[in-house]
DNA sequence: TCCCTGCGGGAAAGGGCTTTCACTGCGGTA
DNA sequence: TACCGCAGTGAAAGCCCTTTCCCGCAGGGA
């Protein structure tokens, strides 16, 4: 790989000119040796060595996020977020996907560390998790305190600048929305329980479902993984158990997803024999069939301010911004049935976002 | 920020010890002395500084990759292949999204170049664009010249190691099973001409059309960007040309579920009044409803040949690795309606996947 | 003519780490 | 006893760049 100093030696310059070239520097450079060093780097293909400069360069510029898996569409949208706001002030982005192990997300933490991120993000719902959550307490600590700032989306564990979900309105508004249906046997598809998301969305519904005089007893509930797969698994195994379900709140939309294969494959009607209301409006939410009701969270918005957040100005005292959760009602809830067979077919509801 | 000499003072030793047993050097260092700088490392939260590590160190490990965009399905897809290997071998993937963005592409090139990256892969359609890709081609030869590894996934205008679905293929098959079920009014929704997966694919399929005594007329191809809403417009287009229609070939499965939103809100039943062919083969394919019969590529392993390609010996002459594609049925597609309205309906097909 | 100013350029000091090389003791062999 | 080899340690030379500091020089005012 041709160096700074093989461009130099080859325009006839000393480093420090070819690195004012290079690099735009505000000190003047004549033009003739300008275009010397250029003609340099073109004919060498010198391209600097990234590491040299972040070394030799004292201010930090790039981002560090750690999420749980950025395909997965809930975390793509808020990554979408992040991104627009860090492009638009120059800085790069180094995305991390944790895959739910908190172990790789501390490692992630020294790993972004070392790598001197000027800032770093943990999107991603936290674990019930004692232990876990004081080591990473401990090591974002140790960043901040030597001038990272850090802020998280979805986990109220840490104690800096946090961008939250309203998970528990969510949860109250399906259960609401349920409960006004008529609905009083109602299934709940949840992730795993050592997640706080899960956790926060149940605590919702269930408020909801007392407030009816309603209630919400473990057997009703099944855990799973967050997935398509872990919802259709989850499903099954809650109309094994309770066949006059009429209706199942699913704690994301991929797992809504699994629901409805589920319900499929059992000829179960959707609306008519069963509702299934989802969580977090993802892009595919609105194409399955029949489009899925659902609570939408502001995912791109939640990256933008967490990003903002992080590059802004640093305030006194930890930020939390808590943002709204919204029922989108599309087609797969409907008036709770009578008997276990059979009901009036209901109307399509016209989807505002097709 | 500590640094590696802050440890050695407050361990008192040298900085060369301290590095030797933070890196699990083998060279030999006494209990007592490790015992210490461990704990120097433990009490000043010591990270070593990643770029000064790298600049120090000779030799290369991390590996850059490109792509569209990591949150489409196809990507992701691939990148779980990538990500297997690489994990495997102890390598970190530097990932980026080009937003099928030449320039951006470009870019990337250089950047992940000044990052020192072992080995680059690119995955995702080339262009028809001369100028392009003698660009991409010279940057490419002058990485390879300082002993970086290319692959390419998808693309034919490189001329190193190559992973390449068998595009051509594909659309054959699905342009065959539509003949055979009968249709002669084949409509296409396709992506950006400008990209080299399109015209392949629709070459497969024009060929099949053509074997069989059919045409393919540009006037029943629609090129819109490679998404569901992109599928969706076209499909209307398409649909407002040309309203006999009895079946159509969407490019990959993003535009098929556009192409099934614009028919369902023209209450055009599928398959009973038209048929609908993926490509891709993406995880949502088949649970949209109805399920949606496309052409399978093998993504993951596309990702595991690319990475191991390029992590493996180094050949004399670039290899060329084709995986094949493969038609899968399920319920979007039927015989071909006699009249423009009704037809009895087909029998669903069960679906091995789910 | 002299001095000051300001511009254009280079020398050199880091930045934090790895690794070679040289050195000090020590046990063991001739 | 003289010497060799080796284990354990440290000094110092890089890795490639940026940036401060300094120097020479030309032009302008006194």
């Amino acid at each position: 790989m041709a160096t700074l100093s093989d461009v130099a030696r080859r325009a006839g310059v000393s480093p420090a000119t070819a690195s004012r070239v290079i690099n735009g520097s505000s000190k003047p450079v004549t033009e003739e040796l300008r275009e010397r060093v250029l003609a340099a780097v073109a004919e060498l293909q010198y391209v600097p060595n990234a590491h040299a400069q972040l070394l030799a360069r004292s201010h930090r510029s790039a981002v560090g996020v750690i999420v749980h898996d950025v395909s997965d569409p809930y975390f793509a949208e808020i990554t979408r977020g992040l991104q627009r706001v860090a492009t638009d002030q120059g800085r790069l982005l180094m995305i991390c996907n944790s895959y739910r192990d908190p172990d790789r997300e501390l490692e992630y933490v020294e790993l972004l560390r070392g790598h001197q991120v000027a800032a770093l993000i943990l999107a991603g719902s936290g674990y019930h998790d004692e232990a876990f959550t004081r080591q990473l307490n401990e090591k974002l600590a140790a960043y901040g305190a030597t001038g990272g700032r850090v802020a998280v989306i979805g986990r109220h564990e840490h104690s800096g600048d946090a961008v939250m979900p309203d998970n528990r309105t969510g949860g109250y508004l399906a259960g609401r929305e349920l409960c006004e249906l008529g609905h009083r046997t109602i299934g709940v598809v949840a992730g795993p329980r050592i997640l706080t998301t899960t956790t926060d969305r149940l605590a919702g519904l269930r408020q909801a479902l007392v407030e009816q005089g309603r209630d919400l007893p473990e057997r009703r509930i099944r855990y799973a993984e967050f997935d398509r797969d872990g919802g259709a698994e989850a499903t099954a195994r809650l109309l094994d158990a309770d066949p006059e379900l009429t209706a199942i709140v699913a704690l994301n939309d991929s797992m809504a997803i699994g629901a409805l294969a589920t319900l499929r494959a059992r000829s179960l009607a959707v609306p008519q024999r069963v509702s299934v209301i989802g969580f977090d409006d993802m892009p595919i939410a609105r194409d399955v069939t029949p489009a899925l009701t659902t609570v939408r969270l502001p995912l791109v918005d939640m990256g933008v301010r967490a990003m903002s957040l992080v590059l802004g100005a640093e305030a006194v005292s930890p930020r939390v911004e808590v943002l709204p959760a919204e029922l989108v009602r599309r087609d797969t809830t409907g008036p709770a049935a009578r008997a276990a067979t059979g009901s009036a077919p209901r109307a399509r509801r016209a989807d505002p976002a097709s």
